[in-house]
DNA sequence: CTGAAAGCGCTTACAG
DNA sequence: CTGAAAGCGCTTACAG
């Protein structure tokens, strides 16, 4: 690289010290009382030298970097590509540089990121939890690290964590089905103890029990991470291939089942929604394409990102931080895939 | 945030020096000779402490911060996405963190991004150039920055660029389309100077050419990236709603230029590919949804990925890299949206 | 109002 | 084989 420009040379180009040139530069020239003059002509000087900080040695000596760690299950999946985008948008608009990792859903991974990201001293995390990883944060507590949860956590009481309201998000959308006609309905979601599994869980139950249908847990099927398209394809083929379909519709928890599982439907020998009512958690630009466009619980992402990013800021600025998670609402959006069925009963 | 243990501590806890810490945990133990009892007590200790090396200081002294910049296009776009991921993973195996950052096809975004990482002292740079920002890599190469530009570039003589071979990729694709019997082939592209869409654009004729159909300007559309909703539309209009259609086939030069059409023909009274053939650029999920399954050209993301990170890598190490576009073919996926129209003819 | 100096936590020539 | 010390480029109490 060439030679950059120090602090030191405007220094001697203006005939201070360095500690003038830094105070004006910093913004402290007030506090330090610099000579107003002085202080114009250094401020000039720099601009003229274009005189670019060294942040490595701000950070070292301030220990602070100005930079967040965002760790997301899979950046390529477009739900967190899209969280990202946003939350690198609103970092940026308190002057933090974000750099992200993706977990894969492996607590290995997770830790490893939360590792490199501490070693380069980030100010602050934004992680998306993974299955079993509760120790992480217990110890990123102690050690007194700011950091929020996304999207899902390990407790309803977990003081850091934005999300959205998935229990009523889910309910919502099972009660959409149920209005629309449909009775026997199923559910894919994963094998998780992770909160937001769990609440779009009770959301499907509640919404069962207010219309009196009954609950049959055989309908909620539950797959993994690492084998979904194995497990969303033996889950379908459980709902729908027998002599009689089990379910006349379905209520997919990701948008990663939900891909799997319209593309498989799609080559079936039904129709939706006249065979099958479908609604699908989070947004997908697949789901336009779908014969029958889906109906889809969309979260405010941009909502989740800044939150997220304004709580942590608050917490690296050690200011006090309400206690609880906090929660941003979900939208349903009725499409085709959803009904009405059966509106001529 | 906890007390963090320094190479001070174990130096204490062991009764040497901080050189000798230094030199044993970084691996240079053999060049210091440092006795094999006490590098090992060195090494025990500092497991036991769990001592994690300060990165920002390291960097400060070395002045390599083993972190690379990504500046791309839209990391909420999946196909950057993809690449981003796959970038992080390369640059992970070589030890390296990436920062990754959106432009949105803006040169001050690209710049404020360049700068940014810049001042954060990055070892390279891995860049999707923006139309018109030649000038900014002028000034690294000046700087004597180490970065590679991927997926497009400025010219073709252009020394670190890692991309597809455009031009046969898109020859391909069109000539596709003339072997199942479509005659009148209309384009949508960019109207930009990068490379990409100029071979793009060429690929397309030279596929008229071999086949001895006619050039028409006017069947190329060029469209613009912010307003791009809009410019498809009305490319779609011209091409489709006349009284006599006048293409019988199109292709489409990116995928966020495929993804609107596609989701605009959707709704329009024809039927692909027996009234209209298509061939997209990229992959996209989407593509499988459509009613005919869509043909497009499928860039190989991982090839781009590991050669931009080797070769980025070699200019950080100061090797020799060889000069000139380094090119990875693509591959022509071929579904039921490309034909066989006219077969029968 | 301004300068000399310490210090952030490392690495690495240098001396012994 | 090992230690004392300089230095990376800043910031900031301290002294004047």
């Amino acid at each position: 690289m060439a030679k950059k420009v120090l602090l030191k040379d405007i220094a001697n180009e203006v005939g201070v010290s360095t500690a003038l040139v830094s105070y004006v530069l910093t913004g402290k020239e007030k506090e330090a009382r610099v000579g107003v003059e002085i202080a114009a002509k250094i401020k000039k000087v720099a601009k003229k030298m274009n005189y670019q900080p060294n942040l490595i040695a701000r950070s070292l000596k301030s220990g602070r970097t100005k930079t967040l760690g965002l760790i997301l299950a899979d950046i390529s999946n477009t739900f967190f590509s899209m969280l990202a985008r946003i939350i690198e948008n609103e970092a940026d608009l308190h002057g933090y540089t974000v750099i992200i990792g993706s977990s894969d859903e492996k607590i290995e991974k997770s830790q490893k990121l939360i590792d490199t990201f501490l070693n380069r001293s980030v100010d602050g995390l934004i992680i998306v939890p993974v299955e079993g990883s509760r120790r992480q944060f217990n110890v990123l507590n102690q050690m007194n690290v700011p950091f929020v949860l996304i999207d899902r956590s390990f407790s309803e009481k977990d003081a850091n964590v934005v999300v959205i309201d998935n229990r009523t998000a889910s309910f919502n959308a099972v009660n959409l089905l149920i209005q629309n006609g449909y009775r026997r309905i199923g559910m894919i979601a994963y094998d998780t103890d992770l909160t937001h599994m769990q609440n779009r869980t009770a959301g499907y139950k509640d919404a069962l029990g207010k219309n009196g249908l009954p609950l049959d847990e055989q309908l909620i099927r539950k797959v993994t991470y690492h084998k979904l398209s194995d497990d969303v394809r033996e889950a379908l083929d459980y709902f729908l291939t027998g002599k009689k379909p089990l379910v006349d519709a379905l209520f997919f928890a990701t948008n990663s089942i939900s891909l799997l599982a319209l593309k498989y439907i799609n080559g079936m020998n039904l129709k939706v929604p006249d065979d099958l009512g479908i609604v699908c958690f989070d947004e997908s630009e697949t789901y336009d394409f779908f014969y029958a466009p889906v109906s889809f619980v969309k979260q405010d992402l941009q909502l989740i990102g800044q939150k997220a990013v304004d709580r942590l800021m608050n917490m690296i600025e050690g200011k006090q931080v309400p206690r609880g998670p906090e929660t941003v609402p979900a939208t349903l959006m009725i499409r085709a895939s959803s009904g009405n069925k059966k509106n001529s009963d």
